[in-house]
DNA sequence: AGGAGTATATATCAGACTGATATATTAATG
DNA sequence: CATTAATATATCAGTCTGATATATACTCCT
């Protein structure tokens, strides 16, 4: 096997929480751990027929929430005890490390290609989102205080101030890095 | 086009730096971006053949190095005209949004599920890991110092600083992590 | 009443990317 | 001269992404 498919404990892990269909949980993925973790309907909702095929969820029912406008029927899956013990082994697996690709670093590194401004300018649209981000994070914190405090929530706390210290450092050096280069520039031209 | 193919300008961007082969850009990708960036074999050899076809870089002929120990003689590739003006027009655009997906702090969401050991170990590895590259991260400043200073040499530089900040951040993140949970642990236990 | 607009929901596909493996060449080693 | 190791190219199954297609049902407006 090339990769191992994370996907299916994503989708594992989430329905552990409760019980849910592919729209929820893609809503859920995005308003609360988008900052470090994505998913697609293309990936979901294929894999919601794998799992179930394979016995590790199972689908509750068909409803329709009480609060919601209009569409069709959800396909409510919940997770079952062979679904639980295959996200636990999961956990207790050490991971592989990340192959982050980072297009902003690649484009900097070949920034000897095109004149200064535009490296500049492509940080600046990088703190820019950082910044953003940040305010997200913060409104995504100001919930879970809000909430009640359990050992499960927990886990979320922590996630979240791992990305409130990482993107707190990437504005420090989009900061720093554009403050060298304008100051490289401007000795440059003389 | 469901996502746009960077591997082509990645290639395109080492190839302005000077001619290689396939097995070259692998060497230097993992040798002095890889913090940020990789490539497989599976990815450059097809991406080669196409971009040759397309005319942006050329076989510029077949060697053998002489520092090298043995193995079938190198095809080397050079970057026409072309190709440089496309590598440009590519570092003109602003980029979208990467989507990153961290495996561990996906786990640790879902540390509810497993004793909190395992979350805590999981983090020290990644705390171990993070120091490592760290190390790797002062050796190339280290061989980036020794050698000439240009306009060229820049570039890597301010990749370098994102790479030592970030991996600072996640090491200081890991140590108040763990900290954090062991005290909580302690706590439940009473 | 009916049409437009919008949120909900499931599904599929081409193309990008990954990690492993297969194949072959040549130098150095013993 | 067999073995080992480094060099080099190539291919493939499986994962992941982003876009798009299809359809339902509610709300709003005229």
């Amino acid at each position: 096997m090339a990769q191992k498919n994370r996907t299916r404990f994503a989708i594992l892990g989430m329905l552990a929480f409760q019980p849910m269909s592919g729209y929820d949980i893609k809503k859920i993925v995005d308003n609360s751990i988008a900052y470090f973790w994505k998913e697609n309907y293309g990936h979901i909702y294929p894999m919601l027929a794998e799992l179930s095929r394979e016995g590790l969820i199972k689908l509750q029912g068909r409803d329709r929430k009480k609060e919601t406008k209009g569409g069709p029927e959800r396909k409510v899956y919940a997770i079952t005890e062979q679904g639980k013990k295959a996200v636990k082994e999961w956990l207790y697996q050490p991971h592989a490390a990340e192959n982050s690709r980072i297009e902003l670093l690649l484009k900097l590194f070949f920034g000897m290609l095109v004149p200064m401004e535009i490296s500049i300018a492509a940080i600046e649209r990088e703190r820019d989102a950082a910044i953003n981000i940040l305010k997200e994070l913060k409104s995504i914190r100001k919930q879970a205080h809000a909430g009640e405090q359990n050992e499960t929530s927990l886990f979320p706390l922590i996630t979240l101030s791992y990305g409130e210290k990482h993107y707190k450092a990437v504005i420090e050096w989009c900061e720093e890095t554009i403050a060298f280069l304008k100051k490289t520039t401007k000795g440059m031209k003389k």
